[in-house]
RNA sequence: GCCGAAGUGGCGGAAUGGUAGACGCGCCGGUCUCAAAAACCGGUGGGAGCAAUCCCGUGUCGGUUCGAGUCCGACCUUCGGCACCA
């Protein structure tokens, strides 16, 4: 643990500073958000934490910057809701039950009465009024209902299909939870089941997802991210005639981008797991197939999903018809072919794909050119060609563009019936089961006479029964709980089993910013008139981990609710920020084993919460995170231990100075230039330059200070403005001195200053006098200085002289308010 | 492999195509002190010079421009994402 020693002497004691104004603060109600404010409203939301138990310093890199920006909005006239809750339901609670036999509920609500007063400490404006909890029934109970909307709207489904499976949290994942064939809590690596589970049909709404139009600034990178993820390609879904196999199936439906190979085609290749793998399945290829189908099986994803592997494959015995050339080719199984994506099946081309290439090098399969590149010798090619080309050995397409014959087929296709031009895409539906306790019940019986029921609404919620056996056996402990599990049909009576699965926690952060908007209404899951009067979400900030799987189905769950009819916008998050990662001091990321962990109490607790509030604003640009520094923090503390001294001067003082007119314009043009810096730097989340800039005011006052060139009142001025800066930034300590000055209570309901243009314009500026681009000499001129008479400045400079003479000079670039060039040749 | 982002003093980092290194850390020197810490003042990219001053300098190599850390092209390195997606 590492505890950063004060080597700073502070003139004040920023513990009890804290403490007062946090009491106060809370006593007053101060920050007590009204839903009926006139001012115009500000959503700041900040992604809510999970109760592990401690607050760590990366939490405060997160909520100390989101905090100051709420409070800078809200000192620019907004009435700003930046709540905080709890994102409660998970497996760590649920292993630290298993590990230490604490009830999760107990564990999960202790860690948040710590984390709470741990948040407290930040000094931030959240309202505790709103406060989110969503391992509580009144919250999960809207879980409940939202899945009995879905399913009613044909938006949730239950379906058998390959799952992704942790063999070490024993319970199904969403692919958003696979991390390079792991799964991204645990790292174990996952294997495939095949299980009855209940999906959300997010795939319904890949095109919209894909649409950003609707979001007004959100970075560059998340986007791709979820681009990359919902993976839309365009191609043609053909079919191959099996008819001749005497099946009840007649066609082998494949999906395909590159129509334009069709003639090409050599062979097709089944996924493992397709359904038509054991009827095509001729009597000598039984044994090898089956032995190779179980073998893909028990194959873990990270293994299959391999692209070092070799393709491996069986032939099934049979046939398909190419339908376009009317030859007959050889179907086999491969494990290259994902049962997951298009239709689990593909038509082998080796000459234009690298993997069929590949697969027929090593089969002895036949490579046939079909797209000819430019310098194609009429040879096999010694590699796939994926590139352009004329069509060729594809009878009357022969001679077209690649482009040409893509259309031209898929158009052939269409009319005669074989196929059509679709969409294929990466995106799955979401899988929400989990075979684990601590989650939201999914409100469903089976009854052996109605099958799968939904509950009505007025039984919800289906509460989590406390007593259950949280040992993972692969299935949900809530299978062993009689009690739970029986229950009656309400369709018939009859007796009937409920659903023992829990909901992915995704589910709860889907929507939990609906219910800051009213986390006590019991009516719904939120007041229809209050969320229209806060949603979408104004600003949104967290960490670029959640890019693919929160942020996705948050987006999903607004525009499945706006098309149920819940909601009138169309995105959840107007605008998103990320803030990087904070590392330790040596550079590295965060961790015990390393030991450069910093306990944010242990700092807060020498050096205050202001102190520790500017140093993570200091550090850097917020996107990009960076080191903690146990030295660096007593730079901001220095700064703020000069800034008391400053501000408990009397002014009195300065009165029987000589006040010089000079001096006292500039001062003023600093703290307006720092006025208008703050303003826009705190806008774009640039709190570094923005400190900075202060810093610089008060260096500018300890000058002007030691020359007693301003007068009382210039000099309170500055005090009085200077402090309204600092309040977004170190809230405890502005106040304690806004207190000091004489001020009202409280600078936190003050107004941020504004900047007057003319006073922040400079009246000199400094010149720079360049001969061909290089600085050759700087002149102290008047703001308004003209062209022509800047350039004659520039000439007669004594430094320039050397470089004009003898020679011819060319022009003169003339760059209001910076340089001349002169340009000599 | 594909797609991004980023490379600036000893360190964190500033710089609408226009004075590179703001602000801070660290370090050096000074004041105060018996001494130290703290505080305060001054200095601090590299090189040459007593000095004025000059030269070099934003990962590398080219290019555009009167002028490039910033724009363009190639490469190197680091980080992030995706990756048998037919």
């Amino acid at each position: 643990m590492t505890s950063a020693p004060r080597q700073v002497e502070l003139r004040f004691n920023p513990v009890e500073i804290d403490r007062k104004w946090q009491e106060r603060w809370a006593n007053d109600n101060l920050y007590h958000v009204d839903d009926n404010d006139s001012r115009p409203k500000w959503y700041d939301l900040t992604m809510y934490p999970y109760p592990s138990g401690d607050l760590h310093i990366g939490h405060w890199y997160a909520m100390a910057p989101s905090d100051c920006h709420a409070r800078f909005r809200r000192m620019q006239g907004y009435n700003v809701l930046h709540p905080i809750g709890f994102d409660a339901f998970g497996l760590p609670a649920e292993n630290a039950a298993i590990s230490r036999g604490i009830h999760p509920y107990g564990w999960t609500m202790s860690n948040i009465e710590n984390m709470r007063e741990q948040l407290r400490s930040i000094g931030a404006i959240y309202d505790w009024d709103r406060e989110v909890i969503c391992c509580l029934p009144e919250y999960y109970r809207w879980n409940q209902w939202f899945f009995l909307k879905f399913l009613e709207h044909g938006l949730a489904y239950r379906a058998k299909a390959p799952v992704v499976w942790c063999p070490s949290c024993q319970t199904v994942l969403a692919n958003e939870q696979v991390l390079n064939g792991s799964c991204e809590r645990c790292n174990a690596v996952v294997t495939r089941r095949d299980l009855e589970q209940w999906f959300l049909r997010i795939t319904d709404y890949a095109d919209e997802l894909l649409d950003f139009s609707g979001l007004l600034d959100w970075p560059e990178k998340i986007l791709m991210m979820q681009r990359n993820w919902i993976g839309r390609s365009e191609g043609v879904e053909i079919s191959f005639d099996i008819s001749h196999v005497g099946l009840e199936e007649k066609e082998i439906r494949t999906f395909t981008t590159r129509i334009d190979t069709i003639f090409g085609v050599t062979f097709m290749v089944l996924a493992p797991e397709h359904p038509l793998i054991a009827q095509l399945t001729t009597d000598e290829q039984r044994e090898q197939v089956e032995a190779y189908v179980n073998q893909a099986r028990q194959t873990s994803e990270i293994e299959r999903l391999s692209t070092e592997k070799e393709k491996t494959g069986v032939p099934l015995g049979a046939y398909a018809v190419n339908r376009l050339s009317g030859e007959l080719v050889p179907i086999y199984t491969a494990d290259y072919v994902l049962t997951t994506y298009g239709t689990g099946a593909v038509m082998g081309v080796p000459a234009h794909d690298e993997r069929d290439y590949m697969f027929a090098r090593k089969y002895g399969l036949p490579v046939r050119m079909v797209i000819a590149p430019l310098d194609w010798d009429g040879k096999e090619p010694a590699e796939a060609h994926t590139g352009l080309g004329f069509m060729t050995n594809s009878g009357k397409y022969d001679g077209m563009t690649d482009d040409e014959g893509k259309a031209a087929i898929a158009d052939d296709v269409e009319k005669s019936g074989w196929g059509h031009r679709t969409t294929s895409y990466r995106l799955r539906d979401w899988l929400i089961s989990r075979q684990r306790y601590w989650g939201t019940p999914i409100p469903v019986v089976y009854c052996d006479g109605c099958g799968a029921v939904p509950l009505p609404e007025d039984q919800l919620p289906v509460l989590l029964p406390e007593d259950a056996e949280f040992k993972p056996t692969g299935e949900s402990p809530l299978v062993e709980h009689e009690a739970f599990r029986n229950t009656i049909c309400p369709r018939c009576g009859g007796p009937a089993l409920r659903e023992t699965d829990t909901m992915d926690t995704f589910v709860d952060s889907s929507w939990y910013m609906l219910r800051y908007t009213g986390p006590k209404y019991e009516e719904g899951a939120f007041d229809p008139d209050v969320l229209k009067h806060w949603l979408p979400v104004d600003q949104y900030t967290g960490g670029a981990e959640h890019a693919v799987m929160h942020l996705l189905y948050s987006r999903f769950f607004i525009k499945a609710m706006r098309d149920i009819g819940m909601v009138d916008f169309d995105e959840p998050f107007l605008r998103l920020f990320n803030q990087g990662v904070i590392l330790g001091s040596d550079h590295e990321k965060m961790s015990k084993s390393r030991g450069n962990v910093v306990n944010p109490d242990d700092v807060v607790g020498i050096m205050g919460a202001d102190a520790v509030r500017c140093f993570l604003m200091f550090i850097g640009p917020w996107d990009q995170g960076g080191p903690w520094s146990d030295v660096g923090i007593n730079g901001v503390a220095r700064w703020l231990n000069r800034v008391w001294a400053l501000v408990e001067r009397n002014p009195d003082d300065l009165a029987t100075g000589q006040a010089d007119a000079q001096a006292v314009r500039e001062t003023i043009r600093v703290l307006h230039q720092t006025m208008r810096k703050c303003h826009g730097d705190l806008d774009r989340f640039k709190f570094n330059t923005a400190i900075a800039s202060l810093m610089e005011l008060v260096n500018h006052m300890s000058k002007v200070w030691a020359e007693a060139t301003v007068g009382p009142a210039t000099w309170r001025e500055c005090i009085e403005k200077f402090l309204l800066m600092l309040a977004p930034i170190a809230p405890h300590i502005s106040e304690e001195l806004w207190e000091k000055t004489g001020h009202p209570y409280s600078i936190h309901q003050q107004s941020y200053p504004e900047w007057d243009e003319d006073l922040a314009a400079d009246e000199t500026i400094t010149l720079v006098v360049q001969v061909n681009g290089r600085v050759r000499d700087r002149i102290e001129v008047p703001a308004n200085i003209d062209e022509s008479t800047a350039n004659e400045l520039a000439l007669a400079s004594e430094k320039v002289q050397p470089y004009t003479e003898g020679k011819v000079v060319d022009k003169a670039i003339y760059v209001p308010g910076r340089l001349v060039n002169v340009v000599v040749v």
